[in-house]
DNA sequence: TCCTATCTTTAGCGATCGCTACAGAACATA
DNA sequence: TATGTTCTGTAGCGATCGCTAAAGATAGGA
């Protein structure tokens, strides 16, 4: 018994998602926000809460569409090298993609950010992927592909910062060629699997 | 026959330069740059003319200053390789540092900056840096250090990747052991001397 | 000591920030 | 069709943005 919303709440939070992925948290206001949702404010604010709110949302939306090939790339491969490679190299296609902006949403909005929260919420996010890279590394480990006492904290921390390097490298207009490159490279620093021999 | 300037302009541009360094450009507000350099807005653009013109002076300090070593380790090491090799473990030290902001502000400052002219400058020195990089790998390619062939361009989007993943893994809290890692592991990726030899 | 040039301070400009009170429009129910 | 409920558009809130006009303060030269 009741007049129903107007707009298609998906649509507004996918065009809210672009423009928070291409211009960052604070530098997207909320006039810029309702123009690319084709709202006004007091319908942003009953659908969303808040501006904070509608990011919080928009991360979500991202790690589950634009940002899932980590967690599928991580989840799916049989070995811990395999997944880090195939997550580096679809980070290379999904970087560069041009129907959508570049890099990664996770890493690069809430850079220069003042609010402590949104800083806090994307880095959480990051740390969980590190801590995925490193739980396959592991993996390899405890399989003898790796060596015991291999720096596997080491390791995940070198390949969360090599998609950190291609996400900025990408927005800065890297092609997908040249991240692949870069990912490529990177894969050339795995260690090797030969165990050094005790006495 | 004046009135003399009644505060040091280059104190007060590296308070401006902490500043800028720490929030970016736009989240950096004139309030914020004045309660810091211990003047008024009036005295800031009688010095320095505008927000950008102080910012851009703040990136030059930082150049030959904080960012220096960079262009040291690449004119200063005899091979491409040890010179790499200086600056990533110089970056590792710099962008860890207890005294300063993390990271490196030519890599960060200008992240979701909606002014082109601020993103491109940055750009610019992001660029010229991949350029010395790239010049150095080519001098061993010449000098039969690396194999004709050696994709010089790609190996310097590595390290420039490299460069930025440290910078951003430094803002996110990594210690200088954790940065020195990455550094160690990422010229465990440098390309062997061996030429293939062809028929 | 007075004049004058330059700096500093106070105060506030128009524009934009995130956000919301209010009133009119639109729809499900009776 | 009348009623009640929710959404939408207008219009504007106080705060902050980059920036500056006007006036008071401080120095060197006459």
């Amino acid at each position: 018994m009741a007049r129903r919303r107007g707009f298609d709440r998906d649509e507004a939070l996918e065009s809210a998602l672009r423009e928070f992925w291409r211009h960052g948290y604070e530098a997207t206001s909320v006039a810029t926000l309702t123009a690319a949702m084709g709202i006004n404010p007091p319908s942003l604010y009953a659908a969303f809460g808040d501006k904070r709110g509608l990011f919080e949302e928009a991360v979500q939306r991202y790690q589950r569409t634009y940002g899932a090939f980590t967690a599928r790339a991580l989840a799916e491969e049989p070995t811990g090298r395999e997944a880090v490679e195939r997550m580096l190299r679809e980070a290379a296609d999904e970087y560069s993609r041009p129907d959508h902006p570049h890099g990664c949403m996770i890493i690069s909005a809430a850079v220069n950010c003042e609010s402590a929260e949104v800083t806090e919420l994307l880095r959480g996010f990051r740390e969980a992927t590190k801590a995925a890279i490193k739980q396959r590394i592991d993996g390899d480990v405890s399989a003898g592909r790796l060596p015991p006492g291999t720096d596997t904290a080491g390791l995940a921390t070198f390949y969360a910062a090599i998609i950190q390097g291609m996400s900025t490298q990408a927005r800065d207009g890297a092609t997908r060629e040249e991240l692949l490159a870069i990912a490529d490279r990177a894969m050339a620093a795995w260690p090797s699997a030969e165990t050094v021999t005790a006495t």
